[in-house]
DNA sequence: GCAAGGTC
């Protein structure tokens, strides 16, 4: 028997599909699938089954001084054993093996992984390897009919990089962690890759916080033919030539280029004056020509992550949907450098998949009609992955994926036909207009004349600039000049999809890592909301690291093991060179380190308060902390603590982040719950404590009034939220919701049927009336009972109740109106007949 | 309970 294996199961099927002709049995062993024809086994991996680290004696982070780490053994241990069992099993049944995992540097050494459990289960077998770029019938048979050896160099290379990321990692990781007493779940981490990431992100905010800015102002005004010129409507593009549009001052600077911005406010007015006062401007320059734009090159990961975020869609979220699509068939790997079709793709053959198809049948259809179809190609071509691309199977939206899942997979598919469509063009037209003979404006007008391969492809901006044909010399009406002050504006935060590209460009991280890495510094404390802004913590770990450990937060790093792995590859160097070297330098920044223990875990610490430091504390001047409590809810503390007893509540759903607004008469630090969604700005904790409690009263309880006295009272939670409730709470638990805007007036009206005031919302410009609280309510579930099936709406019914009625069969207060108590209770537990007959009362 | 790289 002859065994193959891959990297992964997907590449196992669809070999085994190629060499058996599609005649392969599957069954599936220790959880692992296992494709079987003509006496050949083929067994996917899951990328990596064994991973490195310390032996057990190096676990314990109290008992080993981290530069320990630096000399200790690194052991290979298995990490998916049900894999790694199957595999062994298999091997002792082989007469031979044949490793097949992905063509690249990575696969390499996962080929040798299996390697090595094959022989030691089996060693008298022969293990070739075989290399092909695609998974397809000609270059998958071609690859077997010429096997080639394992390439132990180059999976040296992938070894080097494994021992050298540990020992750096974990060593620098286990320093700053002791140093700052930040044991268990908030360690602080340092590595190849995530520190000079977060690197990019902290020097941006260095600079943002160096930024002084500086006035500057801006004059435009409308430029308009006048209708004397008897100018008649464009035919084609059917605008009306006589329309205004905008022009906008500028002068030559010393260097003769043209500017916009005026640094001097009296010459900016100077201009004003000049501008405003004319009514005319001559034509001076015309300057027309068109433009091609050309259509995109093929998705790699980092441009599909781009393409996806402009869609509004986090780089973690769009990777995820692709790894969906991908599984279910619809999309190739997404995981991909590649930016160049492989041969065998034949563009003509994919279109014709779509047409027919409703909504994305018309475009492929159009495309079909060109006479020659030639994709683009992007820079880099690899041997691993094609680009992204559809396979030409199509989900149906709604049944086989979601809204979510079917709009990326629509972005992947105008993709590729971008890819094979049309440029588009352009027409540019620039006119400069001369006013009083003494000042310039400029008119930059664009209209695509061309769609080209944005009609496939409808996610760039096609937005036009209208300026008309005009001629030198020409007099145009001038109206409504304009002088704009401005400053100039800081550097902009990286957002998610920007800095990935950054990373791609300066060579740290992979394509299948970098989304991953973004999403570790945010686990870690280093980043908060997106875009991503850096901790107080992030600040001082990767100033910590340019002291003592520069190496780690600079790609320099990443690309000298680069060098250094080729060096192995190519032979030139053995993994012994490089990871000695490596540790020798390791061995030096220890050394510079030892000293600044203290100093460090002082700063490091320090930081930590400061990121959770929201200003005085009102009773003992010590500062306010937000805290998590050991059931991991989020309270405002007190760094006197336990001296100063002093807390604030915070709301109960999201993470807190603390903004740079400052309640003015409190000194403390606003808050924000991120909630994704449901993220709202709590404000000053301090006021909303003030404000919690009990507002007016409004009138007798309709529950207890009567029998106990209670009376119905505005409140406000401590969370901020607010609701009309007994002022007998928690005896009597009656409420009626308040909307959370807004700030309530009790008005002297009074609801004749309920007694009770009617209440006046303030929010924005008008006051709306919400009018009396229990008929506002009973208004609110007439609504949502129209609407079909809110039995939310009820009073006294939860969600989870909602969910055991569904479960019975009742779905909406149509249903529970017609249904039986006493068969109710019967079949929904903790329900009883009583309450159904109070709910239906109510209903 | 450390890294980064595969994969899901």
């Amino acid at each position: 028997m002859e065994l193959i294996i891959t990297e992964k199961d997907n590449a196992a099927r669809r070999i085994a599909e190629i060499l058996s002709g599609d005649s392969m049995d599957s069954s599936r062993e220790n959880g692992v699938n296992v494709y079987e024809w003509g006496g050949k086994r083929c067994v996917g991996l899951s990328g990596h089954v064994v991973g490195v680290d310390f032996p057990p004696e190096y676990s314990d982070w109290r008992d080993v001084e981290p530069a320990e780490l630096i000399d200790a053994s690194v052991e290979k241990t298995p990490t998916k054993e049900n894999i790694v069992a199957t595999l062994r099993i298999l091997a002792r049944k082989a007469e031979r093996a044949t490793i097949a995992t992905d063509y690249d540097r990575e696969g390499e050494l996962i080929g040798k992984e299996a390697y090595e459990i094959v022989e030691e289960a089996n060693d008298d077998i022969p293990i070739r390897r075989v290399r092909f770029s695609s998974i397809t019938e000609n270059e998958v048979k071609s690859a077997f009919d010429e096997p080639d050896e394992l390439d132990f160099d180059l999976a040296a290379a992938g070894e080097a990089r494994q021992i050298i990321d540990l020992i750096w990692g974990a060593s620098l990781t286990r320093f700053l962690s002791l140093s700052s007493g930040q044991l268990g779940n908030d360690f602080i981490s340092v590595g190849r890759v995530q520190s000079p990431t977060l690197k990019l992100m902290v020097d941006r905010e260095r600079e943002i916080e160096a930024f002084d800015p500086e006035s500057y102002w801006e004059l435009v005004a409308d430029l308009s033919k006048t209708a004397a010129d008897g100018a008649e409507a464009d035919a084609e593009s059917g605008e009306d030539p006589t329309a205004p549009f905008e022009a906008q001052y500028f002068y030559r600077d010393e260097d003769d280029n043209e500017a916009e911005r005026v640094w001097d406010e009296s010459t900016a007015e100077g201009v004003y004056e000049t501008l405003s006062s004319a009514d005319s401007a001559t034509v001076v320059d015309v300057n027309g020509r068109t433009r091609t734009d050309s259509p995109p090159t093929p998705f790699n990961t980092t441009q599909f992550i781009r393409a996806a975020s402009a869609i509004g869609y986090s780089a973690k979220r769009a990777m995820s949907i692709a790894e969906e699509l991908y599984t279910a068939g619809y999309i190739t790997y997404p995981r991909t450098d590649n930016t160049v079709y492989p041969d065998d793709l034949d563009p003509e053959e994919l279109l014709d998949d779509f047409v027919g198809h409703p909504t994305l049948g018309e475009s492929a259809e159009s495309l079909l009609e060109a006479d020659e179809i030639v994709p683009t190609e992007g820079d880099e071509e690899t041997t691993d992955h094609p680009p992204i691309h559809p396979t030409g199977e199509i989900p149906s939206r709604g049944g086989d994926v979601s809204d979510d899942e079917w709009e990326v997979f629509e972005l992947v598919v105008r993709r590729f036909y971008a890819t094979v469509a049309e440029p588009a063009e352009w027409e540019h037209l620039k006119v400069v207009a001369e006013v009083a003979g003494e000042e310039r404006l400029k008119a930059n007008g664009k209209r695509l004349v061309e769609p080209g391969y944005h009609a496939v492809y409808p996610y760039f901006n096609t937005s036009e600039n209208f300026v008309p044909a005009v001629d030198v010399g020409e007099e145009l009406a001038l109206a409504d000049a304009e002088l704009e002050a401005k400053e100039t504006q800081p550097p902009r935060r990286y957002g998610q999809s920007r800095l990935i590209e950054t990373m791609e460009d300066l060579g740290i991280g992979t394509k299948s890592t970098r989304h991953e890495t973004i999403e570790k510094l945010y686990d870690r404390g280093y980043i908060e909301s997106d875009p991503p802004r850096p901790t107080r913590l992030a600040m001082a770990v990767v100033t910590a690291a340019e002291d003592y450990a520069d190496r780690v937060v600079s790609e320099g790093m990443t690309a000298q093991l680069e060098a250094d792995m080729d060096a192995i590859a190519n032979g030139e160097a053995t993994l012994e060179d490089v990871t000695d070297e490596s540790r020798e330098m390791l061995e030096d920044i220890f050394a510079s380190l030892a000293d600044s223990r203290e100093e460090i875990g002082d700063q490091l610490r320090k930081s930590l308060k400061d990121d959770k430091r929201l200003g005085p504390c009102p009773e003992c001047g010590e500062d306010l902390l937000v805290r998590r409590s050991r059931h991991g809810s989020y309270f405002i503390g007190c760094d006197g603590y336990p001296d100063c007893e002093n807390t604030l509540p915070l709301p109960s759903t999201g993470k807190p982040l603390i903004l740079d607004e400052e309640c003015e008469e409190h000194g403390l630090n606003e808050v924000k719950m991120l909630a994704g969604r449901q993220t709202f700005v709590h404000g000053c904790a301090l006021c909303k404590a003030d404000e919690a409690g009990e507002g007016p009263t409004l009138g007798a309880c309709p529950d207890c009034g009567e029998e106990h006295g209670g009376e119905l009272a505005v409140k406000t939670l401590q969370s901020g939220s607010r609701l009309v409730g007994c002022t007998r709470y928690p005896d009597c638990e009656y409420s009626l919701p308040l909307p959370r805007r807004g700030e309530i007036e009790v008005t002297e009206e009074r609801c004749e049927e309920h007694d009770l005031p009617e209440l006046l919302v303030h929010n924005g410009d008008e006051p709306w009336e919400l009018g009396c609280p229990i008929c506002n309510y009973r208004e609110f579930q007439a609504r949502e009972a129209d609407s079909g099936s809110d039995l939310e709406a009820l009073e006294g019914i939860g969600a989870k109740t909602v969910e055991k009625l569904a479960n019975a069969g009742i779905e909406d207060v149509a249903d529970l109106s017609d249904a039986d108590p006493d068969a109710v209770a019967e079949s929904v537990e903790g329900v009883s007949a009583d309450r159904v007959r109070t709910w239906q009362a109510k209903a």
